[in-house]
DNA sequence: CGTGGTAATATGTACTACATAAGGGCATAA
DNA sequence: TTATGCCCTTATGTAGTACATATTACCACG
């Protein structure tokens, strides 16, 4: 198998010299960048091959530029461009986005127990007092799943983690649909909400991790035992 | 405390309606796109600023684009724009960041669990020989401490966990800095790398956790215990 | 049937022109 | 002195034209 040729356009050059600029020159957010036309004489290219290189800057977050001010450096605004780029649709590997959901609800324990407050756990119980009032909703049930989740995310006061739970939702939903067997979610052994709260409330962080793992089962009984490529 | 209103631009509009555009029309991978002439003339702007657009989505892998062909959609790169965002020069918040690279190297346990082949003790042996052969040496001390994390993750066959990994390695090597007093990575309780082994090895997930843990409690002991925004 | 040349076509690049917002400066007035 | 309003300058935002270039499809030819 031989790697097909792809020559790189103007644009992307430019993109990548950008960039290097900005790291060489240790620039930090707030200074200012030379002008459009400055760049264009500079790197001896057409301004519009300039305005497409600053234009995809300008999306990562990396420079902001109004008129007349000039372009400013800015902070890279993660959030905002993985809201445009992680969707079912468009990623080639689920799979990858899917189990980092898990490693992410695993991982977050430790910053979970470290950062939860008191509203936490009344928070929770409401969520789970609405999920068993009606407990064959399987349109509430779910909506109480998610909103549960979501809420521990939200307690690690980490924003990236909270961006995230949200981006792999759907990820996370397909996979329920996909294998979706009622029994396998519905095991004597697998432990609920319930369970979790207490081990919150405990303060007991190595039972709490041990519930979640079991109630992710699931999931990870899915999982497939070898990746391509590996190594 | 009001926001400042900020109008966005064309190429903005534009960007956004040809995401909307892909979603709503359910493409996939493959599936060309309208010409950039036909785009400008239906949208009503000038090709310049639908290239901009289209010149943004190429950037996030989502379309290609070749001479005579046109425009197809394809994959977004997740691992590509990471790589162009995440730096500590051009992060806001690198709290959130560093908590990530934590809340990953103690979530993919289970994942590392389910997917280790028999090699990987032996790599990580090997590091951990270099490692002992020259105490003193911190340089190849912290070469061999990332070489020993970077095989943990690769075993686990995600390769966004591996590229998480590696951009974020700058973060925590700043923290390392800046926090950085011998007798805190030196105290006798702290797991080394052979302990990590030895419950890798004996195929305990649980008791490999609890050591990572500890492994990185110079780091979690100084998280702030609370993050602004909360809630 | 395979090979090679040729025309058609969509993207890539350059250039010009003008619109528009935003900052600076100055004058005037409270 | 401070505030308001006007004008001028300037850098970005948008439009439009022109042409270069790669790549495909087609056709002729051996």
């Amino acid at each position: 198998m031989i790697a097909p040729i792809r020559q790189s356009t103007l644009a992307d050059t430019v993109e990548a010299r950008l960039r290097q600029f900005i790291r060489k020159q240790r620039f930090r957010p707030g200074d200012a960048l030379p002008k459009e036309t400055e760049l264009a004489a500079q790197l001896k290219v057409s301004r519009n091959v300039v305005r497409e290189a600053l234009s995809r800057l300008r999306m990562l977050g990396i420079v902001e530029s109004r008129r007349r001010r000039g372009m400013v450096l800015a902070g890279a605004d993660i959030p905002a461009v993985l809201r445009r780029m992680i969707h079912p649709q468009l990623v080639p590997d689920s799979q990858d986005l899917f189990e980092l959901r898990l490693v992410l609800e695993l991982g977050l324990v430790d910053l979970l127990f470290l950062r939860r407050q008191e509203f936490l756990i009344r928070d929770l119980e409401r969520i789970v007092r609405r999920e068993e009032a009606v407990p064959g909703d399987l349109r509430l049930n779910q909506q109480c799943e998610i909103a549960f989740h979501s809420a521990i995310y939200a307690a690690t006061g980490n924003t990236l983690l909270v961006c995230f739970q949200e981006l792999l939702q759907p990820f996370f939903r397909d996979a329920r649909g996909r294998h979706f067997a009622p029994d396998r979610f519905a095991t004597p052994k697998r432990p609920n909400h319930r369970h979790l709260i207490e081990a919150l409330r405990q303060g007991d962080v190595e039972e709490y991790r041990r519930l979640m793992r079991q109630h992710l089962s699931p999931y990870f009984d899915d999982l497939p035992r070898v990746r391509s490529g590996v190594r």
